[in-house]
RNA sequence: GCUCUGGUGGUGGAAUGGUAGACACGAGGGACUUAAAAUCCCUUGCCCGCAAGGGCGUGUGGGUUCAAGUCCCACCCGGAGUACCA
């Protein structure tokens, strides 16, 4: 009987929809194992092959731990709002929820043809109410929280009220925007509209002005991790920056634990090394350097280089300092004014591309170094930054580069204070480079001369502890994430303002649907899309959304017109897998308590610093407030590596346009032009002429010279897309080969995590390894099998599991074409060695294991079988090596037959001299390997 | 610049420090067939040799080891992340 599979595949798609066999419950018996996906945005170019590249490697392991005995939650949902979908309704009107549904319909169809094993019953889509209902609940109770450093946790902002009441800000640590300094007194003296001033400087989720990513093209905010090089991620259009009234969630107020929490989970290395980069952890003092002639004001520096202290020999402030307008002179004040305007105008693309050139002004203003006394001058220039530490750096230009090149361009005199050696210095005015590294001694460094760096760098912090003038301090880099986004297609915020001041809608009250717009654009007032819809205004008494003209300010006020960002409803929908039709709570306690946590996601790498940094942040958050029962949400994590695409091309002759040459032939790429060809006509880089000659109007009559008779066409990796016709849609390989053959050959394709070219050059070897795997049934019988096949069965068994375990796929596959090979020799028919095969082979291709499995006679689903056991007296090898030892060192490597008397042939080695003539029984086979070292097989 | 990765045949890629190149593609040869498809068998890292056999081989140069693709040091080249972060 011949291998049907798309008769197959459709038979069991039906039957496993039909069965509900891929649905679990939130209680068994069993262990629990959670296994996720990163869900999909649903464009509407739909999947290629890439996408289900991850998704295929987690239901593989996820169908491995069913067969285990885990109770496994694999579920799936949508991504759903999102900027194209967006931008298709400004273009077109469409709605976004049109096509949304559209695509995730799309989506869905090409998904169940590949035969996943997800939970549709769980689906969650980020766009709809039910679902967003629970983002607007966490951002309200971040609303309701502020972060307190003492505990170390997230703790209600009343009970940072009462303490206001009580004693004022006194005792407070807290994260905070800006440090505030308040009595009890003052405190209840305050109108409501000031206290609520002072507790958005606390709350986790917070409005200020802040200098944003404002992207014009966009008409939007956006977040740190959404800007590359100045630009959009999405679009890529030009990003200022501008100050802005933004909501915001104190990220970093979580930063210490986001590094703390990396240590506990199983992620790749690099993963981890990228967010610890992105959080920028870094450790020094903070210093304050009074001013010069004005000694009572001072103003502070972070540095990590305490030990630097002796060699300053400036200061500089970042433009946007505040004290540049009260410390400025008089003769300076024109140019520094100039300085700043110009340098507060320049865009941040400009301002990313000319990095190295050195700019700057002097204020004509001095600071004394609190160590040594002395006078120095202060400057200002943008290569200090506004946004990290406290915008202003005391400048040891003899080591560090950018004040090293700082010095030199302006001739500002450079100090040596460390040295490599101790007592040892140099003229720092020949230098080509500023010695940076932190090695070596101090010198010319007053009473931490002599010390190693290290030490100088705790004595100094100690000393001005002690003088009162600084601290100890950690700095990071991870900013709060702006939460704004001026966009219609995203969840509304829960938020309104009462004469000014932002007051939350009830609990009870959410959802705060979506309305519905005229327009997706902007206003011409320069408002948000959401300034379009007519009701949307908040009626505190009936508590409801009512029509905007209603607004009194008194009983109805007007929404929020902002819409929250993509990582929004990203940040907790695993958490919402658990238990995704509760409309009472997020997730039960009961859901969460027996899940815990994602135990393998899968997803892509592109997620590091946004979507992996804000969920773990969420999840945090939750944690603090009891919802979620541990800290990191993803225990182990696997990064897909991407799919390029490899594209193909023909060779059209300049001298003769109507004539393509065939790769092998040219002789100078000069002679030729490389055109995009559709891999589609392509077949192992042969080009179908024919189908070429019909593929666009201008090769009808393209003539070929021929190598062999085949055109051979070159090859390029390059990103996969449109306009280079190599994309590759998982549908049409379904068709023609089936989605096992899909699946196993993706797997086949190399490593899970490696990026790597797609390319189906290789996939009728999989195809005919299917094939072949579906003959070795026909005829199976009940036979026991014989001690051969045994043997290859077991090792099968070993490797395929060791193989998942260590999520190296490719390798599984290639075992199952050994064993199958083998078992197609031995002619092996035996039920005993095929039906565990079965189960071995179904987490990779599902379809044909159950129709096999059904086959055989079995009832129910193969999913419900036992993953087989192997038995270790099947895996003794042919031969056993022995290392022997001389005088304690390795001398040979013997090899004998496993069941060969070891003990007397080591005792012949030893007793005999060192040739191989001596060996008894007769050595089969005597390799010299390197000089002394000999193998020995008998 | 810094951090992280990786570098193995014509190609994708295998190798707990122990016979490098599994498995697959491609290529070459053959069987079956009127023919094609499908299937099966053999060869396939490079060099020398008719052969038996020998020599060389995992980016480069050193080192550790009886033994290195694998561990250590330096360098070269690719890929990714990040960047006046003090």
């Amino acid at each position: 009987m011949d291998y049907n599979y798309n008769e197959i595949e459709q038979k069991w798609q039906e039957w496993w929809r039909k069965e509900r066999v891929y649905e679990v419950k939130n209680e068994s018996a069993k262990p629990h194992y959670y296994v996720l996906d990163m869900f999909p945005y649903p464009s509407g170019a739909g999947l290629h092959v890439g996408h289900p590249l991850g998704y295929i490697a987690s239901d593989i392991y996820a169908r491995y731990k069913r067969l285990q005995g885990f109770n496994v939650l694999h579920p799936m949902g949508y991504d759903a709002y999102g900027l194209p979908a967006e931008q298709y309704a400004i273009q077109t009107g469409q709605h976004p929820a049109i096509t949304t549904e559209q695509n995730i319909n799309r989506y869905r169809e090409q998904l169940d043809k590949i035969g996943f094993s997800f939970d549709w019953s769980r689906e969650v889509r980020t766009c709809e109410p039910k679902y967003y209902k629970w983002t607007q609940w966490t951002f309200l109770q971040l609303f309701k929280h502020y972060y307190d450093n003492g505990a170390n946790k997230a703790l209600p902002i009343v009970s940072l009220e009462e303490c206001f009441a009580k004693q004022g800000s006194a005792g407070l640590d807290a994260a905070c925007t800006e440090v505030m300094d308040f009595s009890a007194e003052e405190w209840n003296g305050w109108d409501e509209a000031k206290r609520q001033q002072v507790l958005m400087n606390y709350r986790l989720a917070y409005l200020a002005d802040i200098p944003v990513n404002w992207c014009a093209e966009l008409g939007t905010v956006l977040a740190n991790d959404e800007v590359v090089n100045g630009l959009s991620v999405r679009g890529g259009y030009p990003v200022e920056r501008k100050l802005m009234r933004q909501w915001s969630l104190r990220v970093s107020a979580y930063a210490q634990r986001l590094v703390d929490g990396l240590e506990e989970i199983d992620w790749t290395d690099s993963l981890k090394e990228i967010q610890r980069n992105w959080i920028g952890r870094s450790e020094g003092a903070a210093v304050w350097f009074p001013l010069a002639g004005n000694e009572e004001h001072s103003f502070e520096i972070f540095t990590t280089r305490p030990d630097t202290i002796f060699g300053v020999t400036f200061m500089v402030l970042c433009p946007e300092h505040e004290l540049i307008d009260q410390i400025t002179t008089p003769e300076q004040k024109a140019e520094v004014e100039a300085y700043v305007t110009w340098a507060k105008n320049r865009s941040e693309r400009e301002r990313q591309a000319e990095v190295k050139k050195v700019s700057g002004v002097f204020t004509g203003a001095y600071a004394i170094n609190p160590l040594t006394e002395e006078k120095i001058p202060i400057w200002v220039s943008e290569y200090v930054l506004a946004g990290y530490g406290t915008g202003a750096i005391m400048a040891v230009p003899a080591h560090d580069s950018r004040d090293f090149a700082f010095a030199r361009h302006f001739n500002l005199p450079i100090r040596q204070v460390v040295s490599l050696e101790k007592d040892v210095v140099s003229d720092p005015t020949t230098w080509e480079e500023s010695m940076d590294a932190k090695t070596g001694y101090s010198v010319n460094s007053g009473f931490v001369t002599g010390m190693k760096v290290k030490e100088a760098m705790s004595a100094v912090i100690d000393h001005i502890e002690k003088m009162g003038i600084g601290h100890r301090t950690v700095n990071y880099r991870l900013r709060d994430a702006i939460f704004s986004r001026q966009r219609y297609w995203g969840e509304p915020f829960p938020v309104y303002y009462k004469n000014g001041i932002a007051c939350t809608l009830p609990e009870e009250c959410l959802p705060l649907e979506l309305p519905e717009v005229s327009e997706f654009k902007p206003t011409t007032t320069g408002e948000p899309p959401l300034g379009h819809a007519q009701k949307w205004a908040w009626d505190e008494e009936k508590r409801c959304v009512v029509d905007k003209s209603l607004i009194d300010n008194k009983t109805v006020f007007p929404l929020e017109l902002s819409t929250m960002p993509g990582f929004a409803g990203s940040s907790g929908y695993y958490l919402r897998y658990m238990d995704p039709h509760n409309d009472e709570a997020y997730f039960s306690k009961e859901a969460v308590e027996y899940w815990q946590k994602v135990d393998l996601y899968v997803g892509g790498a592109e997620h590091a610093s946004g979507h992996l940094i804000y969920a773990r942040f969420w999840n945090k958050f939750l944690h603090d407030i009891g919802m979620s029962v541990v800290e990191e949400p993803f225990q182990k994590l696997i990064n897909q590596g991407m799919i390029q695409g490899r594209s193909n091309f023909v060779y059209r002759s300049k001298a003769d346009n109507g004539l393509f040459i065939s790769k092998g032939l040219i002789k100078n790429m000069d002679d030729v032009t490389a055109i995009h060809v559709d891999i589609n006509i392509v077949d192992n880089d042969v080009l179908d002429i024919e189908k070429f000659r019909q593929w666009r109007p201008e090769f009808a009559n393209a003539r070929f010279e021929l190598e062999d008779g085949k055109y051979v066409c070159g090859w390029e990796v390059e990103k996969m897309s449109k306009s280079m016709y190599n994309v590759q849609n998982p549908d049409d390989l379904v068709a023609r080969y089936g989605a096992d053959t899909l699946r196993l050959y993706e797997m086949f394709l190399g490593p899970v995590e490696q990026a790597k070219p797609w390319d189906t050059n290789g996939i009728e070897g999989v195809f005919r390894f299917l094939k072949k795997f579906w003959r070795l049934f026909d005829g199976s019988d009940g036979s026991n099998g014989s001690n051969g096949s045994l043997k290859i069965l077991h090792q099968t068994i070993k490797k395929i599991t060791d193989d998942i375990e260590r999520f190296s796929f490719n390798t599984s596959v290639s075992t199952f074409m050994i064993a199958t090979n083998q078992l197609t020799d031995l002619k092996c028919g035996s039920r005993e060695v095929l039906e565990p095969l079965v189960v071995l082979i179904a987490p990779f291709a599902p379809h044909i294991a159950e129709e096999l499995w059904h086959q055989m006679g079995h009832e129910g689903s193969v999913c419900d079988a036992q993953w087989p056991v192997c038995d270790p007296q099947y895996l003794v090898e042919d031969t056993v090596k022995y290392p022997v030892q001389f005088n304690g060192k390795m001398r040979f490597m013997l090899e004998l037959p496993a069941d060969a008397d070891q003990q007397k042939a080591l005792e012949a080695v030893k007793a005999a001299p060192e040739s191989a003539k001596w060996l008894t029984g007769e050595p089969k086979k005597v390799i010299f390997v390197p000089k002394k070292i000999i193998n020995i097989v008998c």
